[in-house]
DNA sequence: GCCAACGTTGGC
DNA sequence: GCCAACGTTGGC
Protein backbone atom coordinates (compact mmCIF):
# COMPACT_ATOMS: atom_id res chain seq x y z
CA UNK A 1 0.00 0.00 0.00
CA UNK A 2 1.31 3.23 -1.18
CA UNK A 3 1.06 6.61 0.47
CA UNK A 4 0.84 9.71 -0.43
CA UNK A 5 3.18 12.91 0.39
CA UNK A 6 4.15 16.52 -0.17
CA UNK A 7 7.43 18.18 0.66
CA UNK A 8 7.93 21.67 0.70
CA UNK A 9 11.31 23.56 -0.60
CA UNK A 10 12.49 27.32 -1.76
CA UNK A 11 13.41 27.19 -4.85
CA UNK A 12 16.12 29.71 -4.06
CA UNK A 13 17.53 27.31 -1.62
CA UNK A 14 16.84 23.60 -3.19
CA UNK A 15 14.14 23.49 -6.44
CA UNK A 16 12.83 20.50 -8.69
CA UNK A 17 15.48 20.99 -11.11
CA UNK A 18 18.13 20.54 -8.35
CA UNK A 19 16.58 17.36 -7.56
CA UNK A 20 16.51 16.24 -11.15
CA UNK A 21 20.00 17.09 -11.62
CA UNK A 22 21.40 15.36 -8.63
CA UNK A 23 18.77 12.27 -8.83
CA UNK A 24 18.20 12.00 -5.03
CA UNK A 25 18.78 14.08 -2.12
CA UNK A 26 18.73 13.06 1.75
CA UNK A 27 15.68 15.35 2.91
CA UNK A 28 18.26 17.23 5.15
CA UNK A 29 16.99 20.07 7.76
CA UNK A 30 13.43 19.47 8.98
CA UNK A 31 13.53 20.55 12.53
CA UNK A 32 9.85 20.34 13.11
CA UNK A 33 8.31 17.38 14.97
CA UNK A 34 5.84 16.47 13.12
CA UNK A 35 7.15 16.48 10.05
CA UNK A 36 9.65 14.86 11.43
CA UNK A 37 7.07 11.90 12.61
CA UNK A 38 5.74 11.97 9.07
CA UNK A 39 9.26 10.99 7.69
CA UNK A 40 10.44 8.54 10.18
CA UNK A 41 6.79 6.62 10.76
CA UNK A 42 4.91 7.00 7.54
CA UNK A 43 7.14 7.26 4.67
CA UNK A 44 8.28 3.56 2.93
CA UNK A 45 10.14 3.55 -0.01
CA UNK A 46 8.27 4.04 -3.28
CA UNK A 47 6.14 6.22 -1.63
CA UNK A 48 4.82 9.17 -4.06
CA UNK A 49 5.65 12.87 -3.07
CA UNK A 50 4.60 16.00 -4.70
CA UNK A 51 7.68 19.01 -4.56
CA UNK A 52 6.21 22.05 -3.47
CA UNK A 53 8.05 25.27 -4.52
CA UNK A 54 7.68 27.44 -1.28
CA UNK A 55 8.50 31.51 -0.97
CA UNK A 56 8.13 32.09 -4.49
CA UNK A 57 5.31 34.14 -6.35
CA UNK A 58 3.77 32.15 -7.46
CA UNK A 59 3.85 28.96 -4.85
CA UNK A 60 2.57 25.32 -5.84
CA UNK A 61 3.30 22.02 -6.81
CA UNK A 62 5.91 21.54 -9.68
CA UNK A 63 6.43 17.89 -9.89
CA UNK A 64 6.85 14.61 -8.56
CA UNK A 65 9.30 12.85 -6.15
CA UNK A 66 9.28 9.59 -4.76
CA UNK A 67 10.58 8.39 -1.63
CA UNK A 68 14.13 6.12 -2.05
CA UNK A 69 15.11 5.02 1.41
CA UNK A 70 13.98 4.02 4.73
CA UNK A 71 14.29 6.71 7.75
CA UNK A 72 18.09 7.04 9.38
CA UNK A 73 19.37 9.96 11.10
CA UNK A 74 19.71 13.65 9.57
CA UNK A 75 23.68 13.56 9.72
CA UNK A 76 23.14 17.46 9.81
CA UNK A 77 22.38 17.37 13.69
CA UNK A 78 25.65 16.13 14.13
CA UNK A 79 27.44 18.51 11.93
CA UNK A 80 28.75 21.94 14.22
CA UNK A 81 29.71 23.16 10.65
CA UNK A 82 25.85 22.85 9.45
CA UNK A 83 23.25 25.11 9.84
CA UNK A 84 20.82 22.72 10.94
CA UNK A 85 23.87 21.55 13.46
CA UNK A 86 21.57 20.53 16.59
CA UNK A 87 23.57 19.41 19.83
CA UNK A 88 20.80 17.91 21.83
CA UNK A 89 21.26 15.24 18.58
CA UNK A 90 23.40 12.31 19.05
CA UNK A 91 24.25 9.36 16.75
CA UNK A 92 23.11 6.61 19.23
CA UNK A 93 19.56 8.25 19.70
CA UNK A 94 19.27 10.82 17.17
CA UNK A 95 16.26 12.87 17.50
CA UNK A 96 16.00 14.02 13.73
CA UNK A 97 15.21 11.72 10.68
CA UNK A 98 14.93 11.93 7.39
CA UNK A 99 14.96 10.03 3.97
CA UNK A 100 16.28 10.25 0.57
CA UNK A 101 13.97 11.73 -1.96
CA UNK A 102 14.37 11.14 -5.55
CA UNK A 103 13.55 13.07 -8.97
CA UNK A 104 10.64 11.33 -10.57
CA UNK A 105 9.18 13.95 -12.77
CA UNK A 106 8.53 17.49 -13.72
CA UNK A 107 4.70 18.00 -14.45
CA UNK A 108 3.92 19.74 -17.78
CA UNK A 109 2.56 22.76 -15.52
CA UNK A 110 3.09 24.01 -11.72
CA UNK A 111 -0.65 24.27 -10.18
CA UNK A 112 -0.42 27.08 -8.06
CA UNK A 113 -1.43 27.49 -4.56
CA UNK A 114 -3.91 29.88 -5.99
CA UNK A 115 -5.82 27.29 -7.98
CA UNK A 116 -5.67 24.51 -4.85
CA UNK A 117 -7.58 26.67 -2.91
CA UNK A 118 -9.99 27.57 -5.36
CA UNK A 119 -10.36 23.91 -6.46
CA UNK A 120 -13.10 22.00 -5.19
CA UNK A 121 -11.57 19.40 -4.21
CA UNK A 122 -8.13 20.63 -3.86
CA UNK A 123 -8.98 23.02 -1.67
CA UNK A 124 -9.29 20.32 1.00
CA UNK A 125 -5.32 19.68 1.20
CA UNK A 126 -3.55 20.86 4.10
CA UNK A 127 -0.70 23.14 2.12
CA UNK A 128 -4.07 25.30 1.03
CA UNK A 129 -5.27 26.19 5.08
CA UNK A 130 -4.09 29.79 6.00
CA UNK A 131 -0.73 29.38 7.87
CA UNK A 132 0.26 25.88 7.36
CA UNK A 133 3.72 25.78 8.29
CA UNK A 134 3.99 21.99 7.82
CA UNK A 135 6.56 21.29 5.61
CA UNK A 136 5.87 17.35 5.38
CA UNK A 137 2.57 16.81 4.96
CA UNK A 138 0.55 13.46 4.26
CA UNK A 139 -1.70 13.65 0.92
CA UNK A 140 -4.74 11.91 0.41
CA UNK A 141 -4.77 9.45 -2.44
CA UNK A 142 -8.05 11.49 -3.98
CA UNK A 143 -5.93 14.77 -3.71
CA UNK A 144 -2.96 13.53 -4.70
CA UNK A 145 -4.75 11.85 -8.61
CA UNK A 146 -6.89 14.82 -8.89
CA UNK A 147 -3.68 17.02 -8.10
CA UNK A 148 -1.35 14.89 -10.63
CA UNK A 149 -4.30 14.93 -13.52
CA UNK A 150 -4.51 18.62 -13.36
CA UNK A 151 -1.04 19.34 -13.61
CA UNK A 152 -0.95 16.94 -16.86
CA UNK A 153 -4.03 18.40 -18.44
C1' DG B 1 9.99 43.79 3.09
C1' DC B 2 5.96 43.06 5.98
C1' DC B 3 3.59 40.52 9.09
C1' DA B 4 0.20 36.74 10.52
C1' DA B 5 0.43 32.25 11.98
C1' DC B 6 2.68 28.96 14.24
C1' DG B 7 6.14 26.18 17.05
C1' DT B 8 9.50 26.31 20.66
C1' DT B 9 11.79 27.99 24.74
C1' DG B 10 12.28 29.14 29.30
C1' DG B 11 10.92 31.74 33.55
C1' DC B 12 7.93 31.19 37.06
C1' DG C 1 2.03 23.24 33.52
C1' DC C 2 1.15 27.93 31.99
C1' DC C 3 2.10 31.40 28.94
C1' DA C 4 4.88 35.44 27.29
C1' DA C 5 8.64 36.12 24.45
C1' DC C 6 10.97 34.88 20.69
C1' DG C 7 12.31 32.92 16.15
C1' DT C 8 10.79 31.05 11.80
C1' DT C 9 7.82 30.10 7.85
C1' DG C 10 5.91 31.53 3.92
C1' DG C 11 2.10 34.13 1.48
C1' DC C 12 1.52 38.45 -0.13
Amino acid sequence: MRSYWLVKSEPDDFSLDDLERQGKEPWTGVRNYQARNFMRDGMKKGDLVLFYHSNITPPGVVGMAEVLSDPYADPTAFNPKSDYFDPKSNPENPTWILVDIGFREKFPRMVSLDEIRTHPVLSGMRVAQKGSRLSVQPVSTEHFETLVALAKA
